[in-house]
RNA sequence: GGCCCCAUCGUCUAACGGUUAGGACGUCGGGUUUUCAUCCCGAAAAUUUCUGGGUUCGAAUCCCAGUGGGGUCACCA
């Protein structure tokens, strides 16, 4: 049979890197077999819903490069769970509740499991689970490999219809997974405890179980599950920061999911190529950041100069006015020495900004050696790398400069740092007015 | 608190019941280099696989308990 997987977001916010691991795993797992993923819209909360969210979440996709064969809506799809919760009442398996409905609780839990409602007799209101009393309910996960059991008098007479006509997610995963003939269901490990409902509404529809298996929650460094407080969480936010999409999908694939080889880099169609559901992990994993950086690193050495060019454009607007030509010689002196698109903001700011020189950066014979530096560069007639190169280290021998504190001083006051791009190169693309603007300024203060 | 899940270097992880418990990130040291970085080489790092029992000739691997971590108990997903 083939193989069908889903990807159902809701759009209540911006994706969470969890999220978009769960939408990679279930389609790699689809591909891998050459089979469908969809994607599902899980539109059943208004209340919680955001502007733009839809296009948010198939913005994000097309950015990762994931594709779906379907696509689906759950609020166009109300008439069908309708259908499957007033079944449910009929065949004696769900009752309407006219109860008010409860909050989310502030402190503590509820321990009321079962419904008012329940043995009433209404005909109007929520539609409810009529949980059955201590029957046991198994399934064998599909990331565990396991078989996971409840007794059902700890299972709640779960909400399946609201009244405002919407189903809750319990009704409609069921009934969109069965519509929609998934295999596989991939979701967050939040969803386990309420798996026991699933089962049994799949059982009381009639339903043909699916696959289901919980995937690992991300956690954060300091405890706890990984949370937008601590840190940028979101896909976006990493966007934003310079992560590149190729690095950010393969650093979160490889949380929770590892191949018997180890292997570390991953295209999206290698992941698939290589998918094996057995790789799935267990235990959470924390969210590294050292490690994301580093694929970060690799993911930027391996672009074209071209592409990374672009990057850095899209990062920096200064950047962008700078002449064509000196924007490829920065992006070449940047490739191997940032973790980041956005470290062009730092790295490269002196090209389009006078540094403001601390004094204190400087060696005790700065002055000396910004002087002389003066002298020979003004007489260099073709400002090229071999003549900045020939000049400067023939004014070491001839001065007896100690090599490094001239360097460290030049560098000091073209940049305003210590740790920078090759300073040779860096002046040639400056130009040799602007070296010298610098060079005098800083003597003269 | 009830229920459920999990447990190998700091982190991500590998290891037909039989290995000196392997790799990667990070860390440290060295080489290249006019800084930083890249690149190359090397090391430390799991008090031997959370603890305690058991099964077995033999356990990181199987079983039980404890401890620890996580999740969940809404007309939210």
């Amino acid at each position: 049979m083939k193989i069908r997987t889903r990807f159902a977001p809701s759009p209540t916010g911006s994706m969470h890197i969890g999220n978009l691991r769960t939408a990679f795993y279930a389609y790699a797992l689809a591909k891998h077999d050459k089979g469908d993923f969809v994607l599902r819209i899980e539109d059943t909360d208004k209340k919680r819903e955001v502007e733009d969210g839809v296009e948010d979440i198939k913005d994000i996709l097309g950015i990762f490069n994931i594709k779906w064969e379907e696509l689906y809506v759950q609020s166009e799809r109300l008439d069908l769970y309708k259908i499957a919760a007033e079944k449910l009442v009929n065949d004696g398996y769900a009752f309407y509740c006219e109860c008010e409905a409860k909050n989310a609780k502030k402190e503590g839990f509820s321990l009321e499991l079962r419904d008012p409602c329940r043995d009433k007799k209404l005909t109007s209101g929520a539609i409810k689970l009529r949980t059955p009393e201590n029957e046991w309910i198994t399934f064998t996960d599909y990331v565990l490999q396991k078989k996971v059991s409840w007794n059902t008098s700890v299972v709640s007479d779960a909400t399946l219809l609201k009244t405002d006509g919407f189903p809750t997610y319990h009704l409609a995963v069921v009934v969109d997974d069965n519509d929609m003939n998934i295999s596989h269901v991939l979701r967050g490990h939040d969803w386990m405890p309420s798996t026991p409902i699933h089962l049994l509404v799949y059982k009381y529809l009639g339903f043909k179980v699916p696959e289901i298996g919980h995937l690992t929650d991300i956690m954060d460094p300091e405890g706890g599950k990984l949370s937008k407080r601590k840190g940028s969480t979101s896909v976006r936010g990493l966007l934003e920061e310079g992560y590149l999409p190729e690095a950010i999908f393969n650093f979160v694939i490889l949380l929770g999911w590892a191949p018997k080889d180890n292997r570390e880099l991953y295209t999206l169609e290698e992941f698939v190529e290589f998918f094996d559901p057995k790789g799935f992990q267990k235990g959470n994993p924390v969210f590294n950041r050292e490690k994301l950086d580093w694929f970060n690193g690799e993911y930027i050495r391996n672009l074209p100069e071209k592409d990374l060019n672009l990057k850095f454009q899209m990062a920096n607007a200064k950047f962008g006015e700078l002449e064509k030509e000196k924007q490829i010689a920065i992006t070449k002196l940047l490739k191997e020495r940032i973790k980041k698109i956005s470290d062009v903001n730092d790295i490269a700011k002196f090209f389009w900004e006078t540094p403001v020189v601390d004094k204190e950066l400087f060696g005790e014979n700065y002055k000396e050696h910004l002087e002389s530096a003066i002298e020979v560069f003004e007489e260099i007639k073709d400002w090229n790398i071999e003549n900045i190169g020939t000049f400067s280290l023939e004014l070491c021998e001839r001065k007896k400069f100690h090599r490094g504190d001239f360097f460290m001083d030049l560098r000091v006051a073209i940049t305003g740092m210590k740790f920078t791009p090759p300073i040779n190169d860096s002046i040639l693309i400056l130009g040799k007015e602007e070296t010298l603007a610098r060079l005098s300024r800083v003597v003269k203060n």
